[in-house]
DNA sequence: GAATAAAGACCGACTAGTTGGTCTGTTTTT
DNA sequence: AAAAACAGACCAACTAGTCGGTCTTTATTC
C-alpha cells in the first residue's frame, strides 16, 4: 500500500545527501527503505537510473518555475527579480535534490548526462536572455558582459547549497530578497539605482545592524 | 630521477577531475603515472591521503594569498578586491585542485576533513571581516547582513570552477574585472558609486557589447 | 676512490572484502 | 489465472591495501 518507489527516493536522497552517490550502497539503500534488492530492482533499472530521476526532478522543477516567473512579467528588472526568488525558495524545498544534482552529476551515464545537460542550458539561457533584454532596454547597465555577469548571478544562488540550513541565522526569504538586491545593484545603472530600489525592496530586517 | 609523488599528484589530479574521486581507482593512478601499487603506497598512506594532499595544497594557496592582500591594502575596499583578484587567478592556476576541492570534499576522512574545514573558514572569515570593517568605516552599505553578502561573494567566485574553461570566451583577467565590478556595485552606496568607479575600473573590454 | 653497508624507492602478485546487478521463487494485487 | 510487486541467496567484477622481495641511491669505512 505504501509507495516504495517514493520511499526508495526520499530515503537514498537523504543517504546521499549525507554520504554522496558513491558513499552510499546499494545493500544500504535498500535497508534503510526496508525493502530487498528485488524491490529496489524492480523500480529502477539501475542505480544510475535513481541518479538521473533525482536529477531529473530537480532541473525540470526550476525551469518550469522560471520559465512561469519570465511569462508573468514584462519588464526585465521584474523577470530577473521573480527568477532569482523563486530560484532561492528551491534551496529550501529541493536541498537534497540540489546537493546530488551538484555534487554527483559527474558520475551520471553519458545518456543521461547529456538530457540533462540540456535543461540545464535551457535554464541557463533563459537568465543570459532576460539580462540582454535588459540591456537592450536600457534598463539593465551595457558595460556588463552578459555570461559573465549571468553566471555571477547563477554562482551566487547555486553557491547557497552549501551553506544554506533550514536552522541557520536566515531564512529562505531573507537571502532571495538580499540576493535581488545585490543582483539590482550591479545590474540596474547607479543612477537609477538608489532612487527606484526603495520602492523594489522593502527593506525588511536590515537595521538590526549595529 | 623524476619525482614519482609529483607525477601520481598531477595525473591523479587530472584523473579526478575528470571522473571524478571515485571514478578512478588507485590502479588506475598507477597506471596512468606509469609505476606500481607499491611506488602509491610507498608515497601515500592511502587514497584518502592523496585527497587530502590535494584539498590542502590549494586551501592553503588561497589563504595565504587572501591574508597577503589583506595585509597590503589598507581601505577595506581595495581589501576586497585585491581578494576577489588573486582569489578568482586561483581558477585559471589550480582548476583540477578546485574541481576536486568542491566535488569530492564529502568524501575526506573525518580527522583530513576537520583539518581542512578549520583553514577554509579562515579563509570565509577574512572575507566576512573586511565586509565588515568596510560598513563600519562607512564605505560600504551598512544594509547588508555581512553573511548573506559575503556568501554571495564567495559564491559567485567559487562557481567559476564549474564554467570557466582557458580557452573560453573570457580570459579569467575579465572574469575578475567584471567581479569585482559588480561586487563593488553592491557594496559602495549607490551615490559613491558611480562616481569613484571611473577610477577603480578601467573598464578594458567592455565596448564590445552592441 | 673502491668496497661495503644501510636506507630509501619501487615492483607486482596476492588477498579479503565490497560492489552493483541477476535470477529463481514467493506473495500480493487485479 | 495472470500480472505486477517484492524477497533474498547468489555471483562475477572490482576495490583499496599488503607484503616479501629487488633495485638504486646515499653514507661510511678503509
Amino acid at each position: 500500500m505504501r509507495d516504495l518507489k517514493e520511499e526508495i527516493l526520499q530515503t537514498s536522497l537523504d543517504l546521499f545527501d549525507l554520504h554522496g552517490f558513491h558513499g552510499v550502497s546499494v545493500n544500504q539503500i535498500v535497508e534503510a527503505s526496508g525493502t530487498s534488492k528485488g524491490g529496489f530492482y524492480h523500480h529502477f533499472q539501475s542505480k544510475d537510473e535513481l541518479l538521473f530521476v533525482i536529477h531529473d526532478t530537480f532541473i525540470t522543477y526550476v525551469f518550469k518555475e522560471a520559465q512561469a516567473a519570465n511569462v508573468h512579467h514584462s519588464s526585465p528588472t521584474q523577470k530577473i527579480q521573480a527568477i532569482i526568488h523563486s530560484f532561492v525558495q528551491v534551496f529550501d524545498l529541493y536541498k537534497p535534490h540540489i546537493s546530488v544534482f551538484y555534487q554527483e552529476s559527474t558520475y551520471l551515464k553519458p545518456a543521461y548526462k547529456a538530457q540533462i545537460k540540456q535543461k540545464r542550458d535551457e535554464f541557463k539561457n533563459m537568465i543570459f536572455l532576460v539580462i540582454k533584454e535588459g540591456q537592450e532596454s536600457g534598463e539593465f547597465r551595457r558595460e556588463l558582459p552578459v555570461e559573465i555577469t549571468g553566471m555571477a548571478v547563477l554562482g551566487m544562488v547555486n553557491w547557497i547549497y552549501k551553506w544554506y540550513k533550514r536552522d541557520g541565522a536566515y531564512t529562505i526569504d531573507q537571502i532571495a530578497e538580499v540576493f535581488t538586491d545585490l543582483t539590482l545593484h550591479f545590474l540596474l545603472p547607479s543612477s537609477k539605482s538608489p532612487a527606484s530600489m526603495e520602492d523594489l525592496l522593502h527593506v525588511p530586517f536590515f537595521y538590526d545592524n549595529k
